[in-house]
DNA sequence: ACTTCAAGTTGTACTATACAACCAGATCGG
DNA sequence: CCGATCTGGTTGTATAGTACAACTTGAAGT
């Protein structure tokens, strides 16, 4: 395979990809959408953030965050706390029933991928890894990163 | 990095990717979103082929892909003819607009990808595509691959 | 010929999304 | 201190993509 090549079929498959993953992922937890997932993870990762800090990380609309976020709340799974400093900010929380949500899918979600990728070598599962995470952290030229 | 490890990378960057994806699509090619990109690719490839086909092939509704379709159309990207031997069936061409701008936004793409992975070694291209044609192919067991 | 099957279309509904207009609290220059 | 301006967030409106169900039309089997 010449480079020109690989960089084709990168293209093509990554692109296959994207296309089958939020129908998929919308398939095995009806409850739990990928963008919200994502949201909730990314919560509990920081241990709380603010609506802005989720939509420019996400790069979404600050009135879809405030949507997605609505309906979360409404389904118990985070909670809002008036920032004491700032009256404006509402800090996001996940709940008890939030967490073990997450917690849930997470798992339902990594017994796939270990299904998906069980005759994996070793060795090809760590070059794979680093590869897409070297694939993802590129940023575009002249953008500074948050 | 250990295997289990590895699979929560895969896990995480192959659902951070799919995040962006369509939403990085969008901007880039307006008049194109990635699912008719996508249709349009098919049926490059193909050379024509029914509504149905493309319906079970990325696992859409049969609705869904009619009004796709009928887009396409009403922009004079594709046409319709119906099989001769068999009038229930429309087998879909591209037109030359069609091809021509599909040419556009595969080029771009293409150079998208061609300069994120720039600095990229050519035998490290060569497994990731690898690894990405490895990872698409994989079917759920049981399913007869279509 | 009647029934059943297959390809597509259309009606309806829902979700995710963006943009624009807006409200409310914070901050800064006079 | 006060109006101008900035920032965080919500709401109104519009659009795209999707699914499911009902329907239409043509094909095939008994």
């Amino acid at each position: 395979m010449t480079a020109a090549e690989a960089v084709e079929a990168i293209q093509r498959e990554m692109t296959a990809f994207a296309r089958r993953a939020r129908a998929s992922a919308g398939r095995m937890h009806p409850e739990l959408s990928l963008v919200s997932y994502t949201l909730l993870g990314h919560l509990e990762e920081r241990g709380g953030c603010r609506a802005t800090d989720l939509a420019a990380h996400y790069a979404l609309d600050k009135s879809t965050v405030s949507r997605q976020v609505a309906a979360l709340e409404r389904a118990g799974l985070i909670e809002r706390r008036v920032d004491p400093d700032d009256h404006r900010v509402q800090v996001l929380h996940l709940t008890g029933a939030g967490r073990q949500l997450l917690a849930q899918v997470t798992e339902s979600r990594r017994a796939a991928f270990r299904e998906r990728l069980a005759d994996w070598p070793d060795e090809d599962l760590a070059r794979f890894a680093g590869y897409l995470i070297r694939y993802n952290a590129w940023t575009p030229p002249g953008t500074t990163d948050a």
